[in-house]
DNA sequence: AAAAAAC
């Protein structure tokens, strides 16, 4: 009824402050937090509108997400809020035989009429609607890849087989080797055929299985390493063959079914946009909504129907108070470079939307954590997120292969300029001209980004750039302009850092070179992608010097060549303890913490089946290893 | 210390 969710949402809205002594830490056995009713939810008089915990989430069918009695939703008397493709399908999981009427207007007849559960599936139907949709791969559509293409598109596979791969938690799904093992479907294969994705990268061998199974997931993985597919097609295999209770639709507020939420707008905008490929001709519909960008087209988009939202916290926080959007439906959730967003002071806000507003609890809920590394922050975070998850570590992408060369270079301050120059000059005359080569510069301020580009611009580089002041339409239009090779140059803060997917990116400068060697790994990480390979140069000086020995472990680490001045700085360092890097030695970004024993919250999920390469931990210096978790490291 | 993120 739409007094009640509209009852809900404002209740939501009454209480929210107050109810933020949510149990946080110390509850991470699910049956306690599956019991747990937000406040604003509590009194309520059948508690209609949220589904009551499904049993616990062990080993489910392929394709079948979390199971959950029905909501049952008194008294709706509309459709779902997206444009149907499907055809009816018997039985609801959710929600049971729903008799419901379809929206009219939309597809061929009611996607929840008749007894059917009516969401579109890939056995058929869904093609009904396919002019509606907007082709997001261009002209090539109908283009099936020759083999010839396939091996054209310079993506390295051989390069991922080495990176080492660790998983733990109980009956963990084995990984897949190729997605033709995997029943995604045949509308979600022939977009990853157009995808011109041949092999799955190693997080996908994993996650896939493990979220098709229903399964929470702590993934330790950097960018680049294949992670917005690992989410994306379990959620649109999901909700292409899930059955929901029917959402209801009042004229504002709108229930997605997926969120998937990310630190910057940039970022959720490349989301958005691989998730509308993948989702192409499945009738799963993909929203983004960031700030920035004035709201009102993001409303309309909205109100268009919405099965998967993408969004920055932000803007979210901000739809949500508003009640034009409404979590109660959420089915699965995905997080996506959480320790960037708890860096970025995110976990408020964070905290908001998952615990304190109507998104349905974990193990009712299938949730996904990515985060390139595991402190305790995040720890906390997929204790309170997450139910009976499997952790997954994949290992750096670039630490076992030699896709990108990194070179160090000694360059005074007042010097970086004209050697910037120089190296442009060099990399214009190798002849790499003709074809795209894209050059992207990280500094440390947006001041500086804005001095640098000029100068580039006034010695004959078009340059642009993009940070933090600069309006978001200029970010986007930088973002373009570098991408299409009209500015070859970016000159970026650490905005444009992590997880931007800029093809050929053929240079990383590190003009500046960070004091984190994790941002170092993320900043070069812009190029070698997907398998190619790339060139990263940094340009180190004394103020640096607290980072030589990270950054020269970690050259080390990916067989680089570590110069021998950078040594000596490294050696210095090590004594005054600093390398404070968090994670030397090792490959991974964390490890599972569930299996030190000194751990013990009594939560499930103890049990260490690994099946991968361990070598990785343990000979962390001062890393995760060895079951303590001070916060010296910070 | 700087960066990012809602209006």
């Amino acid at each position: 009824m739409r007094t009640s969710w509209a009852d809900s949402v404002s209740a939501a809205e009454n209480t929210a402050a107050g109810s933020s002594a949510n149990d946080g830490v110390g509850s991470s056995s699910r049956h306690a937090k599956s019991s747990y009713v937000p406040p604003h939810l509590r009194n309520r008089p059948s508690s209609s509108d949220l589904p009551a915990p499904g049993p616990a989430p062990g080993p489910a069918p392929a394709l079948v997400p979390a199971p959950a009695p029905a909501p049952a939703l008194s008294g709706s008397s509309s459709s779902n809020d997206r444009p149907g493709y499907g055809a009816a399908l018997g039985g609801n999981r959710w929600g049971g035989p729903r008799s419901d009427v379809g929206r009219p207007g939309y597809g061929s007849g009611g996607r929840f009429g008749g007894g059917g559960g009516g969401w579109n599936n890939n056995r058929g139907g869904w093609d009904r609607g396919r002019e509606r949709e907007v082709n997001p791969f261009g002209d090539d559509v109908d283009t099936e890849p020759e083999f010839s293409e396939l091996e054209n598109t310079g993506i390295n596979f051989d390069a991922y087989e080495d990176i080492p791969v660790e998983t733990s938690g109980e009956n963990v799904p084995p990984p897949v080797n190729t997605f033709a093992e995997i029943d995604l479907g045949e509308a979600l294969n022939q977009n990853i055929r157009r995808c011109k994705y041949v092999k799955p990268t190693p997080v996908q061998r994993h996650a896939i299985p493990i979220s098709l199974g229903g399964r929470d997931l702590m993934a330790c993985a950097q960018t680049g390493s294949g992670k917005t597919a690992a989410f994306c097609f379990p959620i649109i295999s999901g909700i292409m063959n899930g059955q929901f209770p029917q959402r209801p639709r009042g004229a504002r507020t709108v229930y997605p079914l997926a969120l998937i939420l990310s630190p910057t707008r940039e970022l959720s905008c490349q989301i958005h946009e691989e998730a509308r490929k993948f989702s192409y001709q499945t009738g799963v519909r993909v929203v983004v909504a960031y700030g920035g960008a004035p709201i009102n087209q993001q409303l309309r988009d909205l109100e268009r129907g919405v099965d998967i939202l993408v969004a920055t916290p932000g803007r979210l926080v901000d739809l949500l108070e508003r009640a034009r959007v409404s979590l109660q439906m959420i089915r699965y959730l995905a997080l996506d470079e959480a320790d960037r967003m708890l860096d970025m002071g995110f976990e408020p806000q964070i905290r908001k939307i998952v615990e304190q507003m109507d998104m349905p609890q974990p193990g009712v809920r299938q949730t996904m954590l990515f985060s390139a590394t595991f402190p305790k922050e995040i720890q906390r975070l997929a204790s309170d997120f997450l139910s009976g998850y499997i952790f997954l570590a994949v290992g750096r992408v670039g630490s076992s292969t030699d896709l990108i060369v990194q070179r160090v270079e000694f360059v005074h301050e007042s010097d970086k300029r004209s050697h910037l120059m120089d190296l442009l000059h060099a990399q214009k005359a190798n002849g790499t001209h003709g074809k795209q080569s894209l050059t992207l510069v990280f500094v440390e301020t947006k001041k500086g980004a804005d001095s640098l580009e000029h100068w580039l611009c006034m010695n004959g580089f078009p340059a642009t750039t993009i940070h933090g002041d600069r309006t978001q339409q200029e970010r986007e239009q930088a973002l373009r302009s570098f991408k299409s090779g009209a500015t070859p140059i970016l000159v970026a803060t650490d905005v444009a850092a992590r997880g931007l997917d800029i093809p050929h990116v053929a240079h990383v400068v590190n003009f500046d070179i960070p004091n984190d060697i994790d941002d170092y790994v993320h900043r070069i990480g812009r190029t070698g992608r997907a398998g190619k390979t790339g060139l990263a140069t940094a340009f180190f000086n004394e103020s640096n010097a607290s980072l030589a020995r990270a950054l020269a472990e970690l050259m080390q680490e990916s067989n680089q060549e570590v110069p021998a001045w950078l040594t000596r700085y490294a050696a210095r360092s090590s004594y005054g303890g600093g390398g404070r890097n968090r994670r030397s030695g090792g490959r991974f970004g964390g490890r599972d913490f569930r299996r030190d024993s000194s751990f013990n919250r009594g939560g499930g999920g103890t049990d260490y089946h690994g099946g991968g390469n361990s070598s990785g931990y343990g000979a962390a210096p001062g890393g995760y290893g060895g079951g303590g978790y001070s916060s010296a490291w910070d």
